[in-house]
RNA sequence: GCCCCAUUCGUCCAGCGGCCUAGGACGCCGGCCUUUCACGCCGGUAACACGGGUUCGAAUCCCGUAUGGGGUGCCA
């Protein structure tokens, strides 16, 4: 039997980051497996589909590379067959009906001096279907109920545990469980690779499974939680999870999609920044670790670099253009001048992340540096040595040359430096104050050949500018 | 409270009874290279939660304890 595999997001805003790793480890299990892959849409609370849920889902996915077989399917088309399951459920008397809220539930349980729940209380008293009436599974008390767990092994789970839960709300409308053994059944789904928080409700659904006569239930497989560097789950709250932040952000979508396969996961042999192709080769379910695994930007960041730094300078500028180009550059759109950028990619590629840091190192080629970090002006010029000398020097020595020649740049200013280290005998670095005088500030990429870019006009206008301002 | 799950360097992962005086990666700390910052290279730091078993032999199997997490809804 072919392996058939679903994943089953919930359309409530955009696609988290967890989603996101269990979407992925189904899809390479069923790619390393030759499975099918169906996207299936939870949309039980009659919410809205269409262009939202692809926005928030569908973008995001096929930004990451992750593909589907079968769907979009969505929850909210398939409720008759839903309704039907719940209906052959009461037939059977695998269900019942029952109109207490939840207060009555919390008043009852106190009263009789039980554990707060609902205990079966409506189970004989014969209520009749209606409006705002749910319809609860008569869970069988005794005994218990296995799920075999590709991850975690056998977890069983005593019955007594198991209350008599809601399949239906009083509004008609089917609650996940019910909707699940369903869909799942119909969809011939062979596996059910989910998150860690999902566990508990695994035996509910195995017990409609059961009860509505499926035969033999799906494996199970459940992924251990990404969580926070405080140890908790990965929440929308408190952390920044949405994978279209990480977009904007200059995150590369197969530095992503590496990061997050590398997370409850990895190779036996130990290389992990690698290829999608190779890791869907090299993935197995039953390799997936069991305990939760910190979601860490610093590592992430880190393979994003060498993603970055793979990338040839054409394709590193087209990617990174959003970034280049945008209104947020200290730039005015004209002055942008791609062919700069492609010649200068190979140093910014190995000094960057993240494509968004781009335009920080580039900045100075497109526009005067408005002011001089203040640290950088006090270390070149004024505990520099001699730094007048040097600019009155470079600016004369750079008159004479073609600019067009950055090794002729790199001599005429490192000359100065020896010229004058010769003199006083005390090594004087004159490539210090030429740093500060073009972009403002004391480190950045290398000079000579963005010098020659920027043009001899514009450079010597920036050193006579800074000259200025030392009298 | 009750139920479920987990526990190898700070972090992610390798390890699936002997190859482990526990390996890789990120981070961090040194050094080399370099008239900036990086890259690169070299080196270092640092872990099998604890206690009992089982076994000739345990990070690996079993049981407890501790700690952490998840769930406990007419959310999924």
């Amino acid at each position: 039997m072919t392996p058939r595999v679903r994943f089953a997001p919930a359309p409530t805003g955009f696609l988290h980051v967890g989603s996101a790793r269990s979407a992925l480890f189904n899809w390479l299990f069923a790619r390393n497996q030759g499975g099918t892959m169906v996207l299936r849409v939870e949309d039980t609370d009659a919410s809205k589909k269409t262009q939202e849920f692809v926005d928030a889902i569908v973008e995001p996915l096929q930004w990451l590379g992750i593909d589907w077989d079968e769907g979009p399917y969505f929850q909210s088309d398939r409720r008759e067959l839903h309704a039907v399951a719940v209906q052959q459920l009461v037939d059977s008397g695998r269900a019942y009906f029952c109109d207490l809220s939840r207060e009555d539930i919390d008043a009852k349980a106190e009263e009789a001096g039980l554990p707060p729940g609902y205990h079966g209380w409506s189970r004989d008293r014969d209520v009749a279907d209606g409006p705002g009436v749910v319809v609860r599974f008569r869970a069988p008390g005794e005994g218990s109920t296995v799920i075999d767990d590709e991850i975690r092994g056998m977890v069983e789970v005593q019955h007594s545990t198991v209350e008599d839960f809601v399949i239906r709300r009083g509004d008609g409308s089917p609650v996940f469980l019910i909707a699940n053994a369903v869909d799942d059944y119909e969809m011939g789904i062979t596996h059910v690779i989910r998150g860690e928080d999902l566990l508990n409700t695994a035996p509910k659904v195995v017990l409609l499974w059961n009860a509505l006569g499926y035969g033999k239930p799906p494996t199970y497989a459940h992924l251990p939680l990404l969580v926070n560097d405080q140890g908790k789950k990965l929440s929308k709250r408190r952390d920044s999870v949405a994978l279209g932040a990480f977009r904007k952000e200059g995150y590369l979508p197969e530095a992503m999609v590496n990061y997050l396969a590398l997370l409850g996961w990895g190779p036996a042999d130990e290389v992990e920044v690698r290829p999608l192709s190779e890791i869907v080769e090299l993935f197995s379910l039953d390799a997936v670790n069991k305990a939760p695994a910190m979601f860490d930007r610093k590592k992430l960041d880190h393979i994003n670099g060498e993603y970055i730094n793979a990338m040839s300078p054409a394709e590193f500028v087209a990617a990174a253009e959003p970034w280049l180009t945008g209104t947020d550059t200290l730039w005015p759109a004209e002055a942008y001048r791609p062919e700069v950028a492609e010649a200068l990619a190979p140093e910014l590629q190995q000094r960057i992340s993240k494509l968004s840091d781009a335009a920080g190192w580039l900045s100075w080629l497109f526009v005067a540096p408005s002011d001089y970090d203040e640290k950088g002006w006090t270390k070149a010029m004024v505990k520099g040595r001699v730094a007048d000398r040097v600019l009155d020097n470079v600016i004369a020595a750079l008159e004479t040359i073609d600019f067009h020649d950055p090794e002729a740049i790199e001599a005429a200013v490192m000359g100065v430096g020896a010229d004058l280290t010769e003199e006083l005998s005390d090594r004087v670095l004159s490539q210090a104050p030429v740093r500060v005088a073009l972009t403002g500030g004391g480190a950045g990429i290398p000079l000579w050949q963005a010098m020659s870019l920027l043009g001899d006009d514009e450079c010597l206008a920036r050193l006579r500018a800074a000259r200025a301002r030392l009298d």
